[in-house]
RNA sequence: GGGCGGGUAGCUCAGUUGGCAAGAGCGCAUGCCUUACAAGCAUGAUGUCGCAGGUUCAAGUCCUGCUCCGCCCA
């Protein structure tokens, strides 16, 4: 009986004692290089980590097998709002805020909480097995990986790269920082398009607007048509008084208002809608900021100042009421931006940001793909790659929070100079001045990911690490964060390494639960790997997240499949474990004579498996080498039962022998018991995978179909690799083909190798 | 609105350039075994391969249209 937890102990121990995971900078054997996606400091580990790095794990043991000189970087991100938000909670626990204790307070604690529990999801992974080169274990706030995120900013800074401005962003008001626009999510919601009137200032009727956000009306500079519009051809230039406000707003034609919508006018408040911003860019309109950082109505709302932006909503729909400036609240479904992180309804906000140009990084890093220098697999996410690289926006990469790195941008008090700089400067190189603020703000999390296949491995510096793993080999993520991080390493990448970051990108799918969501910690419906390892354990949770992970659909999380899984274990483990007699180490010197027919198949199946066991993981498509070695366990199993000769066990050890290397990526910890059990030096660590010989894989005879007018009559055995005119020959010579012609002529005869010989008759 | 993916046995999925009398695992049924027992072994049933056309000697596989589900982007 096999016991999952000892065996892992046993042999994730002596795997590190003989510190198989590391590997060397200098090395005679090739490279093939892994940097893991850095999960969360905050996070646990969910089936969807486990697939992740399950997948990651049996690549680097199966091309260490293969004489690799495999190296598997792993790490943790900072997560910056969502670490910053844990360690928050925890303050609000105590009745405190992180204003309370100041940035640098803040921050230690920050620290103290990550020295405390950034090791969990780490410790996880090695209970699952990961084989990683933990020495080399980085993090994106370590000083190194510090340097490097300085080093890139400034260098996009000196070449134009990075800006900073005045911008609308998407802001979240409770995190209190902008987001970048892939952090908000659209979600459906009903709500109401009210229709409302302003009047023109020289009294001749009003114009009516329709509106999903009355409550902005307060900071309208303008009220847009399309230029097109004959309907307005003579309103432009007018002014209309903005109700409630009493203030005099501009008609303004432009063409982004579309004419069939709504009344084809529309209100335009630069200050809360990038769309608005935009027009206000082109028009001298000027902006009203309404709200401050928490979405509360400012000093420029008059009466509604200190009223929450919904409050307000509800205050203004009234007031425009009692006014008789609302004609008309319609149904209506839109889309609502919300915070990717605490999903509260975004704000657009007007703000100073930092922002990467990102349209020339782009373009190389489509040129790469289309190159074949980085290889997207599966290929359908090339197309999306394209499009979002081809209609890519500047990426907003301040955050106000205090949790990442700080820009390493300073300001002069005296000069009101700006210092951009890896170092800490001292004084103002123009003035001369000491007094020198740091950039409150810090970078988006992601930026520093960006950098993550190459900060790693010592850059800045040029490090023999750097030398012998860059470009990194292969990169495997969820395809949920082909935008975010995907794209921006390549991007990055390029722009700082000349060189791609990986040569090939698998996107895995997600882990669904059994109704098909999606898991999430707040549906509660995550899977904790956790739980599966202690009561399957860590060989039975791999294999399972593989077998129903095909390679780019989404896999169903399956009770009865773990359980499956598990038993599909235990029987491998009989069959090489169990069978008193069966397994002989010394297989070779048992073959002699003859094989029998039964003999034969085992051996094809065998070499058949290693072959297609081979073939699958080359193509990433583990799912089906599972089923592969599931089905040489099938074969073999009544086979093992009905044992007598010497030849019998031969065959039998070969096949065991072999199934048990193949599975052994999958299942490490359990193959590597099983192999010390059969009486081998321990560990199938570095063993060398099988290869298949294909002169005992190939079908000696074939079994043909024979077509006579598109039906299939009869099948008669061919020996394979026969010349298509012997076939052919003994197809038409055929008695029960013969017998179907009914009397008819052979017109063609259509053969197709190895499966099947047709024979159309007039 | 644009794009992508999927619809094959009760469930989860294979099915690579068209050649299958349509597969696997799990589940199910029947029988056997009963200190390899969260079992094991044997045998078996089960599919209008989403729908409708088309190309072909041959279509789950290619083409066209439709439909349902999911996801991404706007």
């Amino acid at each position: 009986m096999f016991e999952p937890h000892a065996a892992e102990e046993k042999w994730y121990r002596h795997w590190l004692d003989q510190n198989y995971f590391h590997a060397k900078d200098a090395s005679d054997r090739p490279p093939f290089s892994i940097v893991i996606p850095p999960p969360n400091v905050t996070g646990m580990l969910h089936m969807g980590h486990a697939l992740n790095n399950t997948l990651q794990d049996i690549m680097i043991r199966y091309r260490r097998m293969q004489g690799y000189n495999a190296m598997w970087m792993p790490g943790t991100d900072h997560a910056g709002i969502a670490t910053q938000n844990v360690v928050e909670q925890e303050l609000a626990r105590e009745g405190k805020n992180r204003h309370d204790l100041g940035r640098e307070k803040f921050i230690e604690r920050v620290w103290e909480w990550k020295h405390k529990y950034g090791g969990v999801i780490t410790n996880q992974l090695k209970r699952i097995g990961c084989s990683c080169d933990w020495p080399r274990e980085r993090f994106t706030m370590d000083e190194g990986l510090s340097r490097a995120v300085r080093e890139a900013f400034v260098r996009l800074y000196n070449d134009g790269l990075i800006y900073q401005g005045d911008y609308i962003v998407n802001w979240c008001p409770r995190c209190h920082t902008a987001i970048s626009d892939l952090e908000v999510e659209y979600k459906e919601e009903p709500g109401h398009l009210w229709h409302i009137r302003y009047p023109y200032a020289d009294g001749s009727g009003d114009i009516v607007v329709a509106t999903t956000r009355p409550e902005t009306m307060l900071g309208d500079t303008a009220v847009a048509v399309n230029p097109q519009d004959t309907r307005y051809t003579d309103k432009v230039g007018k002014e209309v008084i903005l109700p409630l406000v009493n203030k005099k707003i501009p008609v303004i034609a432009d063409d982004y208002v579309t004419m069939d919508f709504g009344s084809g006018a529309v209100k335009i408040t630069p200050a809360c809608d990038p769309a608005d911003f935009a027009i206000a860019q082109r028009h001298p309109i000027g902006l009203v900021m309404i709200m401050d950082g928490s979405a509360v109505m400012n000093e420029n709302c008059g009466v509604y100042q200190g009223q929450d932006r919904y409050e307000c909503r509800k205050n203004v729909i009234a007031d425009l009421e009692k006014g008789g400036y609302l004609l008309e609240t319609e149904s209506y479904t839109h889309n609502v931006g919300k915070c990717y992180r605490c999903k509260t309804d975004i704000e657009p906000y007007v703000s100073k940001q930092w922002f990467v140009k990102v349209k020339p990084l782009a373009k190389a890093a489509t040129a790469a793909v289309i190159k074949g220098k980085t290889r997207i697999i599966p290929s359908m996410w090339e197309a999306t790659y394209f499009d979002w690289m081809d209609n890519i926006r500047d990426w907003c990469i301040s955050r106000q929070i205090w949790w990442g790195h700080r820009i390493p941008v300073w300001y002069c008090d005296n000069c009101s100079g700006m210092i951009v700089s890896t170092e800490d400067p001292t004084s103002c190189p123009t003035c001369k001045n000491t007094g020198l603020r740091q950039e409150e703000d810090v970078l988006d999390t992601w930026f520093s990911s960006a950098l993550w296949p190459f900060s790693t491995l010592g850059w800045p510096d040029q490090t023999p690490t750097l030398k012998t793993f860059y470009p990194t080999s292969l990169l495997i993520t969820g395809f949920d964060i082909l935008f975010f991080w995907v794209a921006r390493m390549m991007m990055m990448g390029i722009y700082i390494m000349k060189d791609v970051p990986f040569k090939d990108v698998y996107l895995h799918a997600l882990v669904r639960d059994e109704h098909g969501d999606k898991m999430s910690k707040s549906k509660g419906n995550a899977v904790p790997a956790d739980e599966i390892i202690q009561r399957y354990g860590a060989d039975t949770a791999r294999t399972f997240v593989l077998f129903v992970g095909p390679p780019d659909q989404d896999a169903e999380w399956s009770d009865e499949g773990v359980a499956g899984v598990f038993r599909f274990l235990s029987r491998v483990w009989r069959l090489a474990t169990g069978r008193g007699e069966g397994y002989e180490p010394r297989w070779r010197q048992l073959v002699g004579g003859d094989l029998t027919d039964a003999q034969m198949a085992i051996r094809r199946k065998t070499h058949q498996t290693i072959a297609k066991v081979t073939e699958d993981i080359d193509r990433m498509h583990f799912n089906t080498a599972v089923s592969a070695i599931m089905e040489l366990t099938n074969e073999l199993t009544p086979f093992a039962e009905s044992m007598t000769t010497d030849a019998d066990r031969a065959v039998y050890s070969e096949a065991v022998e072999h199934l048990v290397m193949l599975l052994s990526p999958f299942a490490p910890h359990m193959c590597d018991e099983l192999w010390e059990r059969m009486g081998h030096e321990p560990s199938l660590f570095s063993h060398p995978w099988p290869e298949a010989d294909m002169a005992i894989a190939a079908e000696d005879q074939v079994e043909i179909a024979v077509q006579v007018n598109g039906k299939v009559r009869t099948r008669m055995m061919i020996a394979a690799g026969a010349d298509m005119d012997e076939v052919a020959a003994r197809a038409q010579a055929d008695e029960q083909v013969a017998r179907h012609l009914e009397g008819k002529t052979i017109r063609k005869v259509i053969t197709v190798p190895d499966k099947l010989v047709n024979i159309v008759a007039n």
